[in-house]
Order: structure tokens, then sequence, then C-alpha cells
DNA sequence: AAAACTGTCAGCCATCGCTTGACACATTAA
DNA sequence: TTAATGTGTCAAGCGATGGCTGACAGTTTT
């Protein structure tokens, strides 16, 4: 009963070097002046060596007009599959019941 | 537009430590054994002196039956409210549209 | 009494998120 | 044609994080 999941994960830096920069007319150096960060940062963010912290989100969010979370949340959806290939789970067993409301699964609105 | 979160976001320890440990008949040192972490991490936790991880999110999510990322929003909306309150945004100009690209189900493809 | 569980501290360590500084090369502006 | 700026990329450094082990003292279970 897996519906949904969408394919693989993408790493945000991917969403902002492929359509947000092009589509932007400003320089890498100047956005990351912008954003308050460095040259680098941003550097490796946009090659994906480096993760969308919360702050830097809330940075993102302000700077491009988007809602944090959006960010945020491609962020930990790439965590997320990360994490599922790098954990062994198999020796963890199960002890309690499926009682999760599977999150505030917002159906976008 | 965005009301104010009404509720301030509660940590996942909270949750743990009021409504799943409690619900479950097994003891903390187990636990911690049991999703294969130190005794010491599972207490940090519990006190919300460290986050859920999304590696730690898929232990939860395997022991307790429930989804990794239940937790990992719970620990998201907690970190983002931080970020919001932490970081100085008011210097950063909006250089772009609100644009907001409707988030994670991308349908690609 | 022995075994297990508890709260909690202290110390360690690898990694992370970010920074500065540098270099060589390319593009744009005066 | 210079000067300024931008670009890709590396290296080193730094404070903070996430996690661990070991310990102690007290409590509960067997």
């Amino acid at each position: 009963m897996d519906r949904h999941h969408s394919i693989p994960p993408m790493h945000p830096g991917e969403l902002l070097r492929e359509d947000v920069l092009p589509a932007l007319d400003v320089s890498k150096a100047e956005l990351a002046r912008t954003l308050g960060i460095s040259r680098q940062t941003l550097y490796d963010l946009i090659n994906e060596r480096q993760p969308v912290t919360a702050e830097m989100a809330v940075r993102l969010g302000k700077a491009l007009g988007s809602s944090p979370r959006f960010w945020l949340d491609l962020q930990r959806a790439f965590d997320l599959a990360a994490a599922e290939r790098s954990v062994d789970v198999s020796r963890i067993p199960r002890i309690a019941a499926v009682k999760d409301p599977d999150v505030i699964d917002r159906p976008r609105g």
C-alpha cells in the first residue's frame, strides 16, 4: 500500500543549479553575497556536496520568495533516502504496532 | 497567507517520552539496545538534547512500526522554527518572484 | 544478593557546516 | 588595454554536532 513515493529524490542543489539559477539573472558570486553566505558554500550547495540546512532554507526562502519548507522538504527526502540505504535495519525488531498517523501528510492544498 | 503556526513545534523527544515510551512495555535501556544505539544517545534524544537524524528516523520507524518520515517531519518543523528565530533575514532582498514550485511530488517524466 | 534499570556526567572523536585565502582562467566594463 | 568582476576549485581551519564509551550512585526486579 505504498502509493506515491516519487522516484529518486533530487538534491536541492540540482534544482538550484538546473532551474533556479538559470532563470535568475544573477551571478553566483552575487547570489552568495545576497544570501549572506560565502561563495564556497554556495558552490558546495550547488554541487551537491552540502545540504540545505534549516538556516539555509530560510535564506533561500527569503531571497527566492519561496517557502523555506520547500527547500527543507527536498533535502529531507534526499537525506531519508540516503539513510534508508545506509542504515541496516534488519536487526531491529518491530516492538510496536503501526499506530502512526502517517504524519501530517498535508495533501498539498 | 501563512498564519502563525498556532502551536510551537514539539521536539520529537517529547513525543517519545510522553506518549510512545509510556505506551510501550519496554525499558529505556532495552529500547536503546533494540534501536541499535547507545543508552546515552537515547537519553539525549528523549531529553531533547539531540535531534532525530534521518538515520535515527529510520530506526525509530522500524522499531515502532511507523513511518520514518513522521519523525523526520517532526524534527524538521522544530528545526525550521528554530532557524526562523535565529537567522536574521532582514538584509536579504527578494530577488525572485514568489514561485513556489509546488513541492515534493514532482511528476517528473 | 545479583542482575538489570535509572539518571546523569565527562571525555573522546569523526564528521559537518561554514569560513577565509588562494590560484588560474574567462568575461565584462572603463 | 587595463581593471574589475566572475568562475571553478582546492586547502586549511574552526566551532559545533552526533554519537560513543565508561563511570557513579541509587532504584527496582528477580
